[in-house]
DNA sequence: CATTTTGTTCATTTTTTGTTGAACATTTCG
DNA sequence: CGAAATGTTCAACAAAAAATGAACAAAATG
């Protein structure tokens, strides 16, 4: 593929070429970016590829294209695209408009706060949803009274732990804001 | 193996039968809360197992034998060693004694606050600690200077991003234990 | 001691998750 | 319009994670 860029004849656009090809590697402080980068993502057990691409966007002072992505990381396109995908929908990664090219450039966004609130936003507040839905169920079930268990203390003893967990699910509606509030300013 | 069991002749030891046996079924209550813990476990990204095992020594009233838990969830013994050896890290389970009976007996911590520093303790320490270490390594690198890396502006902006992630961990190193101090009284 | 009970380990199998790449839109350009 | 550029989707494949169960260790029991 990079052979057939090169074949094809073109006229030199001055700057276009230094910016549309740059060094299909990974520089040695890049790959520590990576490094470290990839450690996060297992760590919160999120696929690698992930952590890749933010990373080389993290480390990347101008916005970076889908294919330079795809080539300084040696990935497939549809990794990336999947990739991409997430990284956006967690805020983490912003599309850029560039002047003059139709593609998308992609940025890393830095700032903790908005990592965080887009990680609970999209992972963590729907698992807390489902389950509270299911909790009602749990509630319902168990309001089918002490003659769906044997013994009425028995009973007691779930009820109580059913209010235990409507306890978890206030403090993480409360505390969860109240976190990531807590990582506005420096 | 079980038919074994019911093979070998017993006197009926009164009690004893009771005790030992308990119905290896879930009740439709119990289905709810594995149903729902699994779910929250999932959420996680911890395995299944996990999920169950506390599940079911969150909604029991007494303490539960490692042969109680496998027979009751229909799981191996491997995973429920495993599941429970986890548990028992994050403090998310504790053993009992129980007089008379040399088993372990296992109960479940139910407050918030202890599963939510042990998670924090086991999980995410370990990563940032990682991620400190690398962090160190990157700053090598970086310092190895600017004729590591082309231009002057680059260098610049990488040891810019590089000093961002050292504000990110000095917020997790802050805030992560101002959080479970938030989940303390109720 | 030999035997039973209780639980752990670990090689294997199963399940889940992630990656790849080619086919398929869609848009732009000449 | 036809060709090229740009991305996305998805079926097939690969890798990683979890579950299984039999072999093993340790402790108690008689």
């Amino acid at each position: 593929m990079s052979i057939a860029l090169r074949l094809k004849p073109r006229v030199r656009p001055a700057v276009s070429a230094a910016v549309k090809a740059g060094p299909d590697r990974l520089s040695p402080v890049e790959i520590e970016f990576v490094d470290l980068f990839v450690g996060l993502a297992r760590s919160v057990k999120a696929p690698k590829s992930l952590g890749e691409i933010y990373a080389l966007l993290f480390a990347s002072a101008v916005p970076l294209t889908f294919d330079a992505i795809v080539r300084k990381l040696a990935m497939s396109r549809g990794s990336a695209s999947q990739g991409l995908r997430l990284l956006r929908s967690f805020g983490a990664v912003k599309a850029t408009y560039v002047a003059g090219d139709r593609r998308d450039h992609f940025v890393a966004e830095t700032e903790l706060r908005k990592l965080v609130s887009g990680f609970l936003r999209e992972r963590i507040a729907p698992a807390l949803e489902g389950g509270a839905e299911r909790l009602e169920r749990l509630t319902t079930a168990l309001a089918a009274g002490p003659s769906a268990t044997r013994r009425t203390a028995e009973f007691e003893f779930l009820r109580h732990r059913a209010e235990r967990l409507q306890g978890w699910q206030r403090m993480a509606r409360e505390s969860l804001p109240a976190l990531v509030k807590m990582l506005d300013p420096s």
